[in-house]
Parts: C-alpha cells; sequence; structure tokens
DNA sequence: ATTTGATTACGAAACAATTCGTAGAACAAT
DNA sequence: ATTGTTCTACGAATTGTTTCGTAATCAAAT
C-alpha cells in the first residue's frame, strides 16, 4: 500500500481536476470559460488556484511556452474512490449498498443504466 | 417545494449530524466520547460546534436540565440524497452509474448487500 | 518603437471552519 | 459552606480556502 496519492483536493479543486480529467492538457484560460459557465468569479481566482494546485502536486505544467498548459496528476478513479468511500463511512453508516440505492433512487437512471449495474453485479457474485 | 431545509453542514457538522441520526438524543458529552475514537479534539470543541448547528437551525436541543440535550433536525434521506447528488454532479460528470460501480468495487460488498441491490433494481426496471 | 492585450507571479484581503482557553453556573460530595 | 467536577458560554486565535488587485513579462499589432 504505498499511499503515493491522497493530497485532498478542495471543493474548488475538484472542479478544475473535473475539467483536466476530461479535456486532458488544458491552459488556465480554457479551465476558467468552463467554470465561468457555472460559477462567479474572475481569471486570476482561477490562475490562482491552478499555481497552487501545482505546489500541492495535483497537477503538472508544461512552462515552455508563454502560456503554460496543465494536466491533472491525480488519478480520477482514485480520487472517485476515496471520495466515495469516504461518503460511505461519513454519511452512510458504511453501508454501500444505501449508498447505491439513494443514488439510484432519485437520479432518474436510464435502463441501460440500470442493466450496465446488473451485469456488474452478476459479476461481482461469482466471486 | 418548501425549502425548509438546505442549510449545508460543513464536514464536522455532518459527522455529528451521523451520531445524532443514528443515536437520536444525545448530549454533547456523549456525542464527543464517540467523536473522540477517531479524532483528536477537546470537549469545548465539540460543544461549540454542536452549539453552532443550534444556530444554524441544524439541531434542536433541551435546555431545561443543566446538561443539554440536542437532536438533529435536518433529515437524514434529504441530506443523504443531496450530497450523493453532488457528488454524481461534481465527480462523476453525472453518471449515477459510474457512482455505483466505484462503490461497489472497493469497498468490499457482501453477497447479501449485492442481492438486496438487485432486487431494488429489478423493482426500478419494472416501471 | 510604442501601444495593446493576454499572460504569470504573488501578496494580501476576505471569508469560512476549527480549535481552544477561560470564566462562571450548577450541582454533588464532603 | 467548601471543594471538586461537570457543564455552558463565548471570545479569540489558528488554520484553511477563495478571491482579487497590481506589477511584471511577453508577444502581437500598429
Amino acid at each position: 500500500m504505498t499511499e503515493v496519492n491522497h493530497l485532498k483536493a478542495t471543493e474548488s479543486e475538484l472542479e478544475i481536476l473535473q475539467i483536466l480529467w476530461e479535456k486532458g492538457n488544458c491552459t488556465v484560460r480554457e479551465v476558467h470559460e468552463i467554470l465561468e459557465k457555472s460559477k462567479e468569479s474572475g481569471y486570476t481566482t482561477t490562475l490562482k488556484l491552478m499555481q497552487i494546485m501545482h505546489e500541492k502536486g495535483l497537477v503538472a505544467r508544461d512552462t515552455s511556452a508563454k502560456t503554460h498548459v496543465y494536466r491533472a496528476l491525480q488519478n480520477q478513479e482514485k480520487t472517485q474512490q476515496h471520495l466515495v468511500n469516504k461518503m460511505i463511512d461519513n454519511v452512510f453508516n458504511g453501508s454501500a449498498a444505501r449508498l447505491v440505492m439513494q443514488a439510484l433512487g432519485n437520479h432518474s437512471t436510464s435502463k441501460d443504466e440500470i442493466n450496465a449495474i446488473k451485469e456488474y453485479l452478476d459479476q461481482l457474485s461469482k466471486k
């Protein structure tokens, strides 16, 4: 268990990681433009956040050109896993099943999604 | 849609709500003793937190005796729902299924739990 | 070459959350 | 009634996060 990771990202940092995971490589401006859609905040705020993330080792950046290019260093799955586990412990008293049902209950899920999950469960059962 | 709720609890406040949900009515000391097991912090810290939660309307308290007794005012399911939805949006790009699989993958789930979820899925399918 | 515009760097303000120390009230035990 | 213990109240320090203003740098356009 080499815990290389476990720099916990803040709420805002997660939003940015999110974008980097999806887009791959981004400039500050690109990130900022996406952020702007759902948020009110200035460009230098985004910049600062990404600089801090770099200090913390959450992202890497290429500074060879004037405009720096960032990419996520945190692994998406690991981060998701970590957050989900935390949530199960903190909010669902350790019951993954409860969280699952809660998640499926409201967040109207398509038949395809439901089937995908069923298959997944079958595989799990076999072990 | 009477939004009575939606005072968002902080991380620490959630831990306390958790305990109150499980135990029902608690004194500060009871809460603190449980908290202590997983956390390093003083009694007055817990007290202060619970006082703040009272100000915010997250908990009610009975002050008729010297030692006050607290209980949660936030509804557990609603709070869970809210947090899960937020997580699906923020961290799983809107896919509940992804969260579910992530949740089940690592957090070693018992056969009983898996079966419970399957049944639940069957019910969902029928609609 | 000068202006204009976009970029980074960075300090510091503003805000939020957590932690604790200390004082005083309540009460039980002596 | 005095002492010791447990409790609440509350201010204030500490720590963490987010926000922005300003200066410096660079490059493109005039």
